[in-house]
DNA sequence: GCCGTTTTCGGCCCGACTGTTTTCAGTCG
């Protein structure tokens, strides 16, 4: 019998693990594999259970060797991890949580721990608040008051990573307002929020200039920030209002590419050059790549990797699954652009929830210099969104052939998003699905059914010859609802076999598909369409965070049903 | 504890900043 441990639960395991044995002042680098191996389980898309379920050799997984393979094993057979119920009998196992607490790392936990048996935050703000913290060596006045404010900034939710569209204002305004202190010359937005990726935890500037001083001052002058954490010469962190912490690092011209691609990352990414790096006697750092105390290159990105022997590579990629390889062959993909997008089939009018009138958004999408734009309001199921009945949309297609008739370089194509109902049943029948171009197939309600329902109910829909385009397949809302449980790989499999495309949901709170699922569909050789499932004119351009995970996946333009021309489209497109 | 076209032992990133220190340990990224 396996239990249906997360691989977020198992991660997490293992940190806490991490956390005990940092604690107890053990090997760092044993600490550090603990990690590692956290955060590939945290990245893994297959579930652990199910591998363990298989048999399947674990080892071959990053950063994972014989021990923590075995222990993953006794997680998913046993629901428990010996290590750490060994390890607990020394040391409280709440210490972990106390190790999140900003300014607070494994030597103040535990030296608090000894001195007034602090177990949890209730204990640490007690002993702060009595103003006895300085009483240990080491430890003074400044220190107890970050403590109680890094207790209340964890008490507030600040860990929760930032939806990248959020971050996005805020990012273009401080790097407008630095790009205009004396003597800058490069300003760029590092970090995750380089690599697209869907949440930043926090933003990385790197800055070129003469003056690293007057850029810091500039910094803290902006209107935006509400705390300074550090504040140097070359390198400050500051929190806005929104709580968004920001880094800003300072660098020379001739550094500004090796600042960019160290800040930049991934940290998987980076170490993989260092290590290329380090084979060829030489040495990469945040200031460039040297030979001995020489320098090679630092001054722009490319030169970097071509003196590494490797292609630029896209940021979108820098996550060590495989780019490094590739660019070393110089065989990376061409990644999709949001140029290359013709067309959008998945949007809204005011016939259900949009918000602007269908021949609002078909104006729009020619003024975007779009082919086609599927008109997909909601089927009957969606009450709540005035969902059309089989009556209301073939109305609906009268209207949308007097438009097509007037309209000049744009197509609407007639279309639905219907709702796949409990058990796979679609909410339209047949007779009506027939007369579509798209027909977009969601799943609203039941979210909470169990894996093997949520599976079989997905493998039944798709057996109906008119579901087309998978619509935000796993349901999730950032930060907000966690994805269906259901076997994607099964799901995919099925959609590549029956020509199903499969959709990258472009809404900021949705990305679904994520990267990581994206990049399975189109290992699984499933054909995407990037939809903006627009509910109103300004909707349509959210296009551009679609095509950010697109590239994130790998995909190039001819893997995007929506990046050709409406011929292109109604060929890929299944007839049934 | 993981990893391996210089390998199965000996590496594993290291620099910036803070606070509490009279020269550095701890934390962070």
């Amino acid at each position: 019998m396996t239990h249906t441990t997360s691989n977020r639960e198992i991660a997490a395991q293992f940190e806490r693990l991490a956390d005990l044995l940092e604690i107890e002042d053990e090997n760092p680098f044993r600490v550090r594999a603990y990690r590692n191996a956290a955060r590939t389980i945290e990245g893994l898309s297959p579930r652990l259970s199910d591998l363990v379920a298989d048999d399947a050799d674990l080892t071959g997984l990053p950063a994972i060797g014989r021990e923590i393979a075995a222990r993953i094993r006794e997680i998913v057979l046993t629901g428990r991890l010996s290590a750490l119920d060994e390890i607990a009998r020394r040391v409280p196992s709440e210490l972990s949580d106390l190790m999140k607490v900003r300014g607070l790392g494994p030597k103040g936990v535990k030296a608090l721990y000894d001195h007034f048996h602090v177990r949890s935050l209730h204990d640490l703000e007690r002993v702060a608040k009595q103003g006895r913290v300085r009483e240990i060596e080491g430890f003074g006045a400044k220190k107890e008051a970050a403590l109680l404010d890094g207790i209340g900034r964890l008490r507030r939710g600040g860990e929760r990573r930032t939806r990248l569209a959020d971050a996005e204002p805020e990012a273009e305004r401080l790097k407008s307002w630095l790009a205009a202190a004396d003597g800058v010359q490069r300003v760029e937005i590092a970090g995750s929020y380089r690599r697209r990726r869907e949440t930043v935890g926090d933003l990385d500037i790197v800055v070129s200039g003469t003056d690293g001083a007057a850029v810091m001052d500039r910094l803290l002058a902006h209107e935006d920030i509400e705390r300074v954490v550090s504040h140097g010469e070359t390198r400050s962190t500051v929190i806005l209002h929104s709580g968004l912490q920001v880094d800003v690092r300072t660098v020379e011209a001739d550094s500004f590419g090796a600042a960019l691609l160290y800040f930049t990352g991934s940290k998987e990414h980076n170490v993989e050059l260092r290590q290329r790096a380090i084979d060829r006697h030489w040495k990469l750092n945040e200031y460039g790549l040297f030979n001995g105390e020489r320098p090679i290159a630092g001054r722009e990105e490319q030169d970097l990797y071509a003196r590494l022997g490797l292609a630029w590579v896209p940021p979108e990629l820098r996550e060590n699954h495989g780019e490094i390889e590739l660019s070393a062959a110089d065989d990376l993909p061409t990644l999709v652009t949001v140029d290359d997008v013709r067309g959008n089939l998945h949007a809204h009018t005011t016939w259900s929830d949009g918000g602007d009138t269908l021949e609002d958004m078909a104006r729009a999408a020619q003024a975007r210099g779009y082919a086609y734009l599927a008109v997909t309001d909601h089927g009957p199921k969606v009450r709540v969104a005035n969902g059309l009945d089989a009556r209301r949309l073939r109305r609906q297609m009268g209207d949308i052939d007097r438009l097509n008739a007037q309209l000049d370089g744009l197509v609407l194509l007639k279309g639905c998003e219907v709702d796949i109902l409990q058990h796979g049943e679609l909410d339209l029948p047949d007779d009506v699905l027939a007369e579509l171009d798209v027909v977009v197939c969601s799943i609203h309600y039941n979210l909470r059914q169990g894996r093997e329902a949520q599976t079989e109910r997905v493998l039944r829909a798709m057996d109906n010859p008119h579901f087309m385009i998978w619509g935000h397949p796993t349901a999730r809302e950032i930060n907000r609802r966690e994805p269906i449980d259901i076997d994607l790989d099964r799901c995919l499999e099925a959609a590549a076999e029956r020509g199903i495309v499969v959709e990258i949901n472009a809404q900021p709170k949705r990305l679904d598909l994520k990267d990581t699922h994206a990049r399975l569909a189109l290992e699984k050789g499933c054909a995407l369409a990037i939809d903006t499932d627009a509910h109103s004119v300004a909707d349509l351009d959210l296009m551009r965070h679609g095509v950010d995970q697109a590239r994130r996946a790998g995909a190039t333009r001819e893997r995007i049903v929506n990046t050709g021309s409406l011929a292109d489209v109604r060929r890929r497109l299944r007839a049934p």
